[in-house]
Order: C-alpha cells, then structure tokens, then sequence
DNA sequence: TCCCCATTTAACCAAACCGTTAAATATCCG
DNA sequence: CGGATATTTAACGGTTTGGTTAAATGGGGA
C-alpha cells in the first residue's frame, strides 16, 4: 500500500514540515476545509510569497495537494503523512507513559 | 503539571528536533537505556563535535536529560515532549482515518 | 603531579531557511 | 484588447544548521 522506504525517508521532510508555526496553521486552517492561497495567507503577518514557499514545503512533504482552478489554486491537505510521523512517535508513547504511571505510583505510595 | 504555554511554544523545537535522522537513531538508542555520549556517538559517521551539537539540540527541545557521572555524560531519553508532538497529531487521526474509510468503502463497493 | 580519556568549545565553511521587494505569469472580465 | 487579480519566480540578505578540525576543559588513575 503506502510505499514504506519512501515513507520513512520523508520522515526528515514532515518532521521539517512541521517545525514552523506558520506551516503548522496552514494545516489547520485547511483541516477547517479547502483555502485558496489568498485565504491561506490572511491570517499570516508576512508576504504572499513567503506563504508560497511555506504551502511548497508543505507539498514536497506531501502535507498539501493543490488543484488549480483558474487562476486561483485550492489547496487541499492531505493528512496522509501525519500518520507516518504518528506511527513513528507512537513507539515512544509507552515511555511517556511509563512516565505517567510512575507519578502515579509516587503520589499514591505518598498520600 | 506540564506547563501548557511552554509546551506549545516547543512544538517548534520538538519537531524541528524529529526532523534529523541522526537525532531520531539516538532517541531510538536512548529508547533503549541510557548511554554515554560516546555510546551514542559510535553508530555514526560524523564526528564527535557534530554528535555534542544533536545532543545539545535534542537537549535544548527537552528531549534529552544529562547527568554527569565523573567524567562520563549520562544520557537519558525524557519522552515527555513526545507526547505534546503526539497531541498535536491526534487532532488531525480524524482527517487520515476519514481517507482510510473512503479507501475501506472503496474497495467494499468494488470487490 | 602527570597523563589519559570523555566531552565541549572555538573557529570556520557551505548549504539551507525565512523573509523581503520587484518582476513575471496566467487567468478572468469588461 | 487591456486592465485587474491571483500567484509564482527571481534576486537578494541575514540567520541557522550541520558539518569539519584544532584546542580547551575536567575528572580518574598510576
């Protein structure tokens, strides 16, 4: 199904992806349904050609599809590759867990 | 507990952090007990200086504890962070599983 | 004390990142 | 056609990243 060796190597480009607020609004924005990239920008303090280059990391990291329609473009998110870098956090999740449930064994060893 | 303003504010350094291989193979080593810097530095083809600069990235991201044993550097995965990159990606499960569904539905109606 | 060992710091370099403004492209519409 | 609109490309600049080598730091042990 999903190409495995290509999944693991754009963990780098999610990851990446991810690391810049911006980026990160811009998905969620689009979570709310699809933008024009006029829309996408509003919300943004910066130049309409710094969202560009945001909405092009976001597509080589295979977080966005945009359909052109006139000249407008929909963007559209794909959430394909969020799982990817949840698959990957999730072998941690006992750790963090772990955590947890050590604080909870030293608040009740201490009530 | 964790301080929540904190936490949304690492988001950045958290996956910025994900983003390099080399810092996921040592969080992965970490995964497995602690290690020494030269442990961590063994598996690697670069040099130690480069391996101290993850270290301290991974640090800097609270990703990573360090506690100094005489001359030896302790290092010890802190898997809490995780969970906050975690929490973020679980907010778009939905979008993913949605297009999981559309492909179960899919191959339903064509089999 | 003197030396070895583990690790970091300093200094440097190339490439990537993130932003800008100005110009180019392409579509829609009167 | 010609002008307004949406968006990208080009060119530039400052900062960060990721690596290097060489030197410094600091604990451990003979």
């Amino acid at each position: 199904m999903v190409n495995r060796v290509a999944a693991k190597l754009d963990l780098d480009a999610i990851f990446a992806a991810l690391a810049h607020p911006i980026r990160r609004a811009i998905l969620e924005q689009l979570a709310g349904g699809d933008a024009s990239v006029g829309e996408l920008a509003k919300p943004h303090d910066v130049s309409l050609p710094a969202i560009s280059k945001h909405l092009r990391v976001l597509e080589d990291a295979g977080l966005l599809v945009v359909e052109p329609e006139g000249r407008v473009r929909r963007c559209q998110i794909d959430a394909a590759p969020l799982s990817t870098a949840f698959g990957w956090l999730t072998r941690y999740r006992v750790l963090w867990e772990d955590r947890f449930d050590r604080l909870a064994k030293h608040l009740e060893e201490n009530r």
